[in-house]
DNA sequence: CCTATGTACACAGTATACAATAAACATAAC
DNA sequence: GTTATGTTTATTGTATACTGTGTACATAGG
């Protein structure tokens, strides 16, 4: 009853517009080209790609509501600014969401789990000593999803990756602060051995502790370059 | 050095078209005008309203991006179906949420705050009395608001609140059930007491458990409907 | 000088027109 | 009859034109 397979290569779909705009927009923001506070407006985009304004201002209605801009209604948009505040705000909902996941998936986690968990941490810690931040940031985020996916709770997954996706730029910024990688590995490296002893408990609290070390940095991150910016 | 206040009269704000259509659009979906699975062309809503695509097509974006529908390109959109995983999903995060904030909140609570969610579970008790369902899940609202609010992380309240709108039409039909409100006046007095005697540990359990309690209903709705649907 | 009002310009909000795609239907080949 | 292909139609994606509002600057009045 199989229909003939012959021409299911893999086919990369044609985003619409909206989508590559959105995905443009989003990954200036994260890497920094677009600063917190600077005006985006919808003529520029549309001119500097040569399209019509009107897949760019979906996008923007998109990025609005995933945190990325702030729109006010017949004056524009603007790279939503970040406070310390929400930075620990959302790390304070990070590692709770986290440390529970990571409770739930300990039980579940296969060998296969726990081996890939040690294959990501070990390639960190080589990317640590190549001092490849870029990498390193990607290996984390898979290191991370790891758990979320296994605790069973796509939802919370999805959350915590979304929470986390608009600190993008100064998660950055801040892993290429000395020590910093190598402390991440360190800290992975106890996560990993408490799931492997199946110790739920010790499991949510090194999470956590994970989270909030992240937390910790990036605030300092961020005031940091507030008093570069206050001392002009 | 304060200026003139001739003027400034409770004006409402123009809302956007988009605005307007946005709030039209949750709100049929969150009463159940608009059915999980139902069609939603961009065609009808703009000569239903007598306006032009372009507004619908950017509510529809922030729509998307905020759950209530799901647009497939060049197929069109259709309110996101919510099924019973969905709902355990979901509330097993805001337990966790709510939970914590509540804890946080039990310290911070101000007399006036004890005061206020006593009077809003007397009300729902009133509304409970006389089977108004719609008051009674405004006051609910507004109690569960109160210690989000209080516990200081505004990230915190704006997700709860965020996720527990999505489920408005379910929950409504919920609360209907025979003896549900009155339940949930009772498990809203223990909260009270155990805010009032500063318990922490116990606000978090109750709170959860009240999530929970929340959750088996809703659950229980969903799957009833479904065989509804099914049984055709 | 300072304040207030008028004016011009930039830009977002909306409408309309057109292009492109997908689904439904019909038609033809086997 | 069944399958495959052409065609139509409904509906979304995008471009362009127009309208209205906010901001900045200029200008007049005190």
């Amino acid at each position: 009853m199989d229909k003939v397979r012959v021409l299911d290569y893999p086919v990369e779909k044609p985003l619409t517009l909206r989508e590559r705009i959105v995905d443009f927009i989003k990954d200036s923001i994260v890497t920094g080209r677009l600063k917190p506070g600077e005006r985006v407006p919808e003529q520029d985009i549309a001119a500097s790609f040569g399209i019509s304004r009107t897949p760019i201002r979906e996008a923007f209605r998109q990025l609005e509501s995933e945190g990325f801009i702030t729109v006010v209604p017949r004056k524009g948009a603007v790279v939503s600014p970040i406070t310390d505040k929400d930075v620990r705000e959302f790390y304070e909902i990070k590692s709770l969401l986290e440390g529970c996941a990571a409770r739930t998936a300990c039980e579940k986690l296969a060998p296969k789990d726990l081996k890939k968990l040690e294959n990501l941490n070990s390639q960190m810690e080589k990317a640590a000593e190549k001092d490849d931040v870029k990498a390193f940031f990607k290996l984390d985020n898979q290191f991370h999803d790891t758990f979320l996916t296994a605790c069973g709770n796509e939802k919370l997954g999805a959350l915590v990756h979304h929470l986390v996706q608009q600190f993008g730029r100064f998660r950055i910024t801040a892993l290429s602060l000395p020590g910093r990688m190598r402390d991440s590995v360190r800290q992975h490296n106890e996560i990993i051995e408490a799931f492997k002893s199946r110790d739920t408990a010790r499991v949510e609290t090194l999470v956590r502790a994970n989270a909030e070390r992240g937390r910790d940095v990036l605030v300092e991150e961020i005031l940091k370059e507030k008093t570069r910016h206050g001392s002009y």
